[in-house]
DNA sequence: TACCCGGCTCACGAA
DNA sequence: GAGCCGGGTA
């Protein structure tokens, strides 16, 4: 990496400054692609091998297991002892949660066991709170109570503060949401942040033992913070007499999360808050020809900016940027398909180092069919999460009611699937009983007085099911850390051979569906049971039933441990924020898809803040590309089964490329005739510098 | 009454 | 492509 100072470390100037700044709290602006991971895994590396921080004192905050996961691995690279880096505390914000709950839970009244829901829960528990089956309405209100969560108002707040009968009624639903959760000893994500805060705000003895424990702390993407994740952060920095000591790495450019609560207030709050707070920006792009960076610079700068920073590079202007216009969407994934091949082809490169990029999910579908018959490798990245498939959650579920009786979401799930004889008005009943004794629905199987309620052939399915869940649970109880003899490995093969999951598949699916089901129910407990050995390498710690489940409700995707094949990359531009590629495909640059249209009838600073956001998602998406760019847009688009006129996006204008860039010429499209011609041209042409 | 099927509509992002 | 609803059927 050329670099025009080398000061030590091979980082530049100012990664080198913001490396050994040791005085105080320490803020990073980092630019696409100007080496933050390499100061945030630098850092620590000195903190341990310079400054003589033990590696248990030290811990480093991402968003994404996979961040995480990527920065131990690096960590580990860098250090004279590389076994010393398991012991730093490396993980998202959400598992730092579990683990602080996980240990404090007495203090919250909650038990050790607590269950973590997932949206899917909070939606089911929404909608029978609010006694509506309006979809929108529910997800409305549970995005109205995860901003309130996560700007730690609280119910009775958020009901004094309700202006619209909307809202109020949202708070009211927001005060029984809370207590419901509180009943079924259960979480949701947003608590998982939100009652640490609570417990370090309120219990100064706690506070001042994680103080202690975390003595220096790293923030990676601090522009995606949300209001309570920042009071955590401040929480576990500042004690009485006690040099805050931390460093924050973001870039407001970069900031895409305001949808789930982040505010890049936090950033300027950080110097008000801090006020002999560092600040140090790295401004040289590693990455990105210079082409590619002026694009990118021109489109960011249409929005007011909170930090003055301009990036450059050495390297030299690169490939033009092409922009594409297609004729419609069918039209864009075929010519992207037969494009991205040629261009490999041209350059000698593999499938691997491209990517194609895109802002909304179900765009993906389309190139998935276009690339399989170009028969071109790909793999996707974002979309839905394998543990957010049907039947992994059926096994979750089940794992979940061992672990906590009392969530009932999951007592519902598991005894209904596979079927076995238990109905929806069996469950009424129970329900019923349950709201008497204020119980769970699992303790009410149990209830005096009961019996009168159901006939006995609604009685025991019920009283069998609670039993031999109860046996799982005194077995998984046994297993431990201590390892004392049982495994969770047995259990859990036991638990499966006791359901009969497999057989309830062939019978709910057809073969095929059933049969891929099927593989994904042994892929999630073979990963499982790896983990509860402490990984494949056995490196990590080993874990009990409790524990795996409780992580399990964290992950987004299987760690990519298996070799990467060769394949391109298939992202949404919010999955692809981290990562780099050569080559990079950015499709469906339209209006209404990027900027997506939103609320028409929202007010306007939102409106307009919105478009900032979707102009930082476009200036991600830019700056992902090291070499080449492919911008295409559609003048027609399939929706809703028949054909809609789309507009070029706005952020295309405003990449203000040169003109010979930015004309489209349809003519020079590759059609099946003239496909064969133009991949002899490209044998015959000379190798591209 | 319960279930199944077909047509219709609709789609932002994720721990 | 999925989920929802309405209508038709066992």
């Amino acid at each position: 990496m050329s670099s025009s100072s080398s000061p030590g470390f091979g980082l530049n100037a100012p990664q080198y400054a913001a490396v050994k700044y040791m005085d105080g709290p320490c803020l990073v602006l980092a630019g696409a692609g100007s080496g933050k991971t390499r100061v945030i895994t630098q850092k620590i590396a000195h903190l341990i091998e310079d400054c003589g921080y033990e590696p248990r004192h030290i811990a480093a905050l991402t968003f994404t297991n996979k961040a995480a996961t990527e920065m131990q691995e690096r960590i580990a690279k860098l250090l004279k002892e590389p076994k010393q880096a398991k012991h730093i505390t490396v993980s998202t914000f959400h598992s730092l949660g579990v683990k602080i709950l996980r240990q404090e839970a007495r203090e919250l009244g909650l038990k050790d066991r607590f269950s973590i829901m997932d949206s899917d829960d909070c939606f089911s528990i929404v909608q029978d709170l609010a006694i509506t089956t309006d979809k929108q309405l529910i997800r409305r209100i549970q995005t109205a109570m995860s901003l309130w969560k996560n700007g730690l108002v609280d119910p009775e707040q958020a009901i004094k503060q309700a202006v619209t009968e909307d809202e109020a009624q949202a708070a009211r639903i927001y005060r029984s949401y809370v207590a419901t959760l509180a009943a079924y000893q259960a979480v949701d994500f947003d608590d998982l942040i939100r009652l640490p805060v609570e417990l370090f705000r309120s219990n100064e003895a706690v506070r001042d033992k994680w103080q202690r424990r975390l003595r220096y702390l790293l923030v990676d993407e601090y522009q995606d913070t949300n209001t309570c994740q920042y009071e955590l952060v401040k929480l576990m920095v500042t004690g009485i007499g006690k040099k805050p000591m931390f460093t924050a790495v973001g870039d407001d450019d970069q900031a895409i999360y305001a949808w789930r609560g982040a505010t890049i207030e936090n950033l300027k709050t950080l110097q008000v808050d801090f006020p002999d707070l560092k600040v140090i920006k790295l401004e040289q792009n590693y990455r990105s020809s210079t082409r590619i960076l002026q694009a990118a610079n021109a489109v960011i700068g249409n929005n007011p900016k909170l930090f003055e920073k301009s990036l450059w590079s050495e390297h030299g202007l690169g490939d033009p940027i092409k922009v594409m216009a297609m004729a419609d969407d069918e039209q864009e994934a075929e010519q992207v398909a037969i494009m991205l091949s040629a261009h490999r082809f041209e350059r000698r490169a593999k499938f691997s180092d491209y990517a194609i990029l895109y802002r909304g999910n179900h765009q993906a579908r389309i190139f998935e069919k276009a690339l399989r018959r170009e028969r071109i490798p790909y793999v996707m990245s974002g979309g839905q999460s394998f543990f957010d498939k049907a039947e992994i959650k059926d096994i979750i579920s089940y794992l979940r009611l061992i672990a906590n009786s009392d969530d009932d979401p999951a007592f519902i799930r598991a005894i209904t699937t596979p079927r076995r004889g238990v109905g929806q008005a069996t469950l009424e009943v129970l329900g019923t009983v349950a709201g008497q004794w204020q119980c769970s629905l699992f303790e009410a199987v149990f209830k005096g007085g009961i019996e009168a309620k159901l006939t006995d052939r609604q009685l025991y399915p019920l009283r069998e099911f609670c039993n031999f869940i109860n046996q799982l649970e005194a077995r998984a109880s046994r297993v431990g850390p201590a390892g004392s003899g049982e495994n969770a490995a047995a259990v859990l093969d036991d638990m499966m051979k006791e359901i009969n999951y497999e057989h309830y598949l062939y019978d709910c699916f057809d073969d095929r569906q059933a049969q891929g089901k099927w593989q994904n129910t042994l892929d999630f407990t073979n990963w499982l049971k790896d983990k509860g050995n402490g990984g494949k390498d056995g490196a990590g710690e080993e874990k009990n039933l409790l524990e795996l489940t409780q992580m399990v409700a964290l992950m987004s995707m299987l760690e990519g441990r298996d070799e990467e094949p060769d394949a391109v990359r298939m992202s949404t531009l919010h999955a692809s924020k981290g990562l780099e590629y050569p080559h990079v495909f950015l499709i469906g640059v339209e209006e209404g898809i990027l900027p997506h249209k939103g609320d028409p009838d929202a007010p306007i600073e939102t409106i307009a803040a919105r478009i900032e956001e979707e102009r930082r998602l476009m200036y991600v998406g830019i700056t992902r590309a090291q070499r080449s760019l492919h911008v295409s847009w559609c003048k027609k688009r399939k929706r809703a089964g028949d054909s809609v006129h789309c507009d070029m996006s706005r952020f295309i204008k405003e990449m203000r490329l040169d003109e010979g860039d930015a004309v489209p010429k349809e003519e020079e499209q590759i059609t099946p005739q003239n496909r064969l011609a133009s991949l002899k041209a490209l044998l015959q042409k000379p190798r591209a510098a």
